[in-house]
DNA sequence: CATAAAAAGGATAAAAATGTCTTTTAATCT
DNA sequence: AGATTAAAAGACATTTTTATCCTTTTTATG
């Protein structure tokens, strides 16, 4: 349903509301080790992000990625659907292709509720809703 | 969540429900163009299904696929667990190794109750289940 | 202005998932 | 018994995903 990719790139990202703002920016090499993404994919990743305005990133000496108010308005799914594109989210759970609730596979009538909460959940919740009231990473990282 | 494979395998044992049973064994040819997926590569999905005995098989002239009473007693879960694994239906949303309800990330907690539903229905849900009171193939495969 | 810091970008590599092909084995039918 | 049929098995090919490396560009600072 989401590829690693965007579960990377999503705790990338948390990190990132947790511990920056514009005038804490935050290098790749401190957040790798914490959410335990390999460093260069996470930087792509990242990149992938800042290109499509969904983070913030500055070069050179003090630079960094960051969230900008704005940017903690981003929804998840505007994250997923940056590293993963839309569809591979929204697919049908069997992959027949043009299935959907009008013209349901028997499996999509079974698990078709779950998953469109699930996608609900994802369009519905901003990062901000996400860090709220937590400050500790070892909420969000447990490990 | 499932990987295509899975899906496959699904789409698979499904048709060999409605159509199949121990007189009427199905040969791969006559599935893989109703279900879209490539002949050989159904092939060896229904094989790998018919060596853990989630579904049966015989080979040589008359012989095909096909599920014994006892075969529609298992539930997706089964299907999915010989196919992928049962750790990768259910691991973290995040990837995040060791986390569960008692331990959980934000992430989880927010998709944690949908998911786990979707893996209930995979345990919970029998072939004969899927396809009680349905003899349309299309009903299963609109496409 | 020189230097160093940091993201951006591109090329490449490794691994996993997906898909194909050929040979072997077992069952059936003449 | 021999010929034919169909799954079983395994080798091989392709594609996608995941991951690394190296160079370039931008920017802050002494």
């Amino acid at each position: 349903m989401l590829s690693n990719s965007s579960k990377y790139a999503i705790k990338g990202v948390l990190y990132l509301a947790l511990n920056s703002d514009e005038d804490h920016k935050i290098m790749v090499r401190d957040i790798f080790e914490v959410v335990h993404v390999p460093e260069a994919y996470l930087a792509k990743l990242l990149q992938e992000l800042s290109r499509h305005n969904i983070i913030s990133s500055t070069r050179g000496p003090k630079g960094g990625f960051y969230l900008s108010a704005e940017d903690r308005k981003r929804t998840l799914m505007d994250i997923v659907r940056t590293i993963d594109g839309e569809k591979r989210v929204k697919s049908c759970v069997l992959g027949i292709q043009d299935c959907d609730m009008d013209n349901p596979c028997v499996l999509h009538k079974l698990v078709g509720a779950n998953k469109s909460k699930f996608i609900k959940v994802l369009e519905n919740t901003t990062i901000l809703d996400l860090i709220e009231g937590k400050q500790e990473i070892k909420q969000f990282f447990p490990f």
